[in-house]
Formats: C-alpha cells, sequence, structure tokens
DNA sequence: ATCATTTCTTATCCTAGGTTAACGAACTTT
DNA sequence: AAAGTTCGTTAACCTAGGATAAGAAATGAT
C-alpha cells in the first residue's frame, strides 16, 4: 500500500497539514491517473494552465519557447514533486509557459479550480496550498538569484548540485536551456573546467 | 481616518479575506509604526528577517551584495506595498538579501512569527497569506522570464513598463543594479535607443 | 559664485557567450 | 554492415555587455 499512488499523493499533502478521512474522500475523485508519453507538451502555451500533476514516475519540465522557436527551461521536476504551469493555475490566466514530458511519466492530475473548493470547507486545504506556494516561492527566488547574480558556468556549477541526481537523465541541450544559454556555450563552458579540473 | 495608517493595512489586507473586528485588535498591537531614514539599511544580509513592512511612504528595495561588493536589486517597493525579505521570514533562515530605503519611508512593521499566530485562531489570515504569498509568486515568475528570455534592452523596457511611475525616483545605478547590468552598459543602451527613436 | 561630490555619458579595449558550420561518436533503421 | 539520425565537440567569427578611464552635467556645500 506504500506504493499505492492516491496514498503517495496523500502523505504529500500531509506534511504540511493532517487530512481528515472524510475531506480526502471528497477530493479523490477529482484526481485522474494518466500516463504521458516523453516528448508530449501535456500543458501547451496560451491553453488554460488550471491542471496540476502530482509526478509518480518520470521527468517532467516547465519551458518557454521564444518567437524565433528558441526554448528556456524553467525547471524540471521528478517523481514526487508537482508539476503544474503554477502562475496560471493561480491566477486563471492562459499558460504563458509549456509543460512536457522528458521521460515517460504516471502522474495524478486534478484541477486548482476544483482544489480550490476545499478552502471553504477546511482548513487543511488552505494551509497545504498556503505552504506549497511558500516553498515554490523560495525555490523561484534561488532561481532568480542565480540569473541575476551568477555567470554561465556558476549557474551550471549551482544546477549540478541542486538537480545532481538528473544530471545523467537531461541531455545538454536540455541543461543548456536551464541554464539560458546554447548547447554549444554549454560544450564550451565543460571542456574549459575539465582542462582546469587538472 | 482614510488616511490613518492602520486602516491602510487592514484595507490592503482586507482586498484577501475580511478580518473580523476581534481578530483585527488582537493583531493591531503587533504594528509598530517607524521612520526609515534615506539610505539606512533595514534588513542586513545574514541577519534575521522575519520583520515584514507596510510602506506608507517612500521606497525601497531588496538587493543582493556580491563578495566584490556588486549589487543586484530584486525589487523596488513604494507605498501600498509590503517590503521583507520574504523567503527568509517564510523559511526562518538568516537573509540572504539586503532591504534599504531609497527615499525617506514611513512604514508599518509586524513580525511574521506574530503573523502566524493567526492563522490557529482564525481562517482569515492563512488565506491572506496564501493570497500574498500567491501574487509575490507571480510577480517572480515575470521576473524569472524577463532574466532567462530577455536581453538587456528588452529588460529595460519591461522595467519602465512595470515600474513607470518609479523610473524618475531611481537613479541610473539602481534602475542598472536591477537590470543586472553596470550603470556604463545603461547609459549605452539608453543612447542607442535614442539614436534609434530620434 | 566657487569648489567639491556625485552621477551620467562616451570612448577604448576586452571577455563571455551567440552563430554557424564542420566533424566525430553514439544511436537507429534497414 | 551501411546509411541515416541525433548529439556533443571544436573552431572561426561576431555581438552584447563588462572594465577602466576621462569628460560633462548636475547637485551640494561653503
Amino acid at each position: 500500500m506504500m506504493d499505492d499512488p492516491f496514498q503517495a499523493l496523500r502523505k504529500m499533502f500531509e506534511r504540511y497539514a493532517p487530512i481528515p478521512d472524510a475531506e480526502w474522500e471528497l477530493f479523490r475523485p477529482a484526481l485522474r491517473p494518466e500516463k504521458i508519453e516523453k516528448g508530449k507538451v501535456w500543458i501547451e502555451i496560451g491553453q488554460d494552465g488550471d491542471a496540476i500533476a502530482f509526478l509518480l514516475k518520470g521527468l517532467m519540465r516547465n519551458y518557454y519557447v521564444m518567437a524565433d522557436g528558441n526554448e528556456y527551461t524553467r525547471a524540471f521536476r521528478a517523481a514526487g514533486q508537482f508539476v503544474a504551469s503554477y502562475s496560471s493555475a493561480l491566477s486563471g490566466e492562459v499558460s504563458q509557459c509549456a509543460v512536457e514530458a522528458v521521460e515517460d511519466c504516471e502522474v495524478l492530475t486534478f484541477s486548482y479550480r476544483e482544489f480550490k473548493r476545499g478552502f471553504a470547507r477546511h482548513a487543511c486545504w488552505e494551509r497545504i496550498a498556503r505552504v506549497i506556494g511558500e516553498e515554490m516561492y523560495i525555490e523561484y527566488q534561488k532561481r532568480e538569484y542565480e540569473l541575476l547574480c551568477m555567470d554561465a558556468l556558476t549557474r551550471y556549477e549551482a544546477f549540478q548540485s541542486r538537480y545532481s541526481s538528473l544530471h545523467d537523465r537531461l541531455s545538454q541541450s536540455l541543461i543548456a536551456s536551464y541554464l539560458g544559454i546554447t548547447p554549444v556555450s554549454l560544450s564550451r563552458l565543460r571542456g574549459k573546467r575539465a582542462r582546469k579540473d587538472f
């Protein structure tokens, strides 16, 4: 039962506040298990971004697509984390960023509109939403710091420590798109550092 | 009474959830009016960042200081907004960023630790904290987008539309520190654009 | 008004990173 | 095994923006 996906999500939520069984039973039907295959764009730019996914397996990313086709990755998400166009879910506006599966994924999805209904019923839901929001804020503030204050090489090193377990699951062009540089440039950085290291 | 500072703050909070009078009376003693003079560092790097200020008058900024003395501004805040080292207040860790007064300021300060006590008493407080957190998240996500995807000139234009009213109250080196470039470089951008606009 | 201080501009030179292209290594597909 | 793919590397060249320094403009102090 430890690997019942519904239980995994409940456990995740309950890191922030206990959920009474009655409340859980009310929320549970809102959950939909889904498989998302590698390469599939789960949330498209300009579409509704109300859906939130809890990742059970696989790897996903949030990214922007520029007019010239260039992509910039906001974040990677692995099993045990939430995936969403969070700003879009919060604001109700269409999504500015896309979300796609980097590997074959299994997720549990639900609607944030649906989730918010709980706020009026029981305090646990608002508590959970608040703390998750705060954690996301802290995460993106670190990211903002990196982008504002660090050069590409330092950002790469920060990436390696933050996402150390993901490093080998990602292609260099994906890593480059996260760092805000080109794959060519990342390759150069790697070469430069390898030469320095000995 | 419209310009009673306490009322101004209450009104601000009540944009998110109504606060019963009894709750307000419990919270009010936590508020401390303060004057912060221009140039004064209100929150220092490495110090406790639990304090939150509601700006009644003046202008403040959040910023990072690099080892070489270089500064990068995260955000500017004007009257009617909250000022804090928000991540630090949320996490309880010491502040990574400094906060200073860009102009002479009048504020109403309170402790986030104190504020959080309300969560256990009445749902309005958690609602307020959640929505303010969400708004901050959305703001910083826009900022992250700008830093990740835009070049300096485009960021400058974005700055001008976002902070149009503040543009003339800020020195160029402060604006440059917000854009993540040097004052010299900003001057060059301005010159270049002026020549284009003729 | 004068001198001093800070702030902005402009010029020169330099470095990080973008662009393009050519090449090699590791896969698929047949 | 051969011929495409896709990816990472390397090199040549280019551009945005950093560093430094020297003027010009604005602001303040006496």
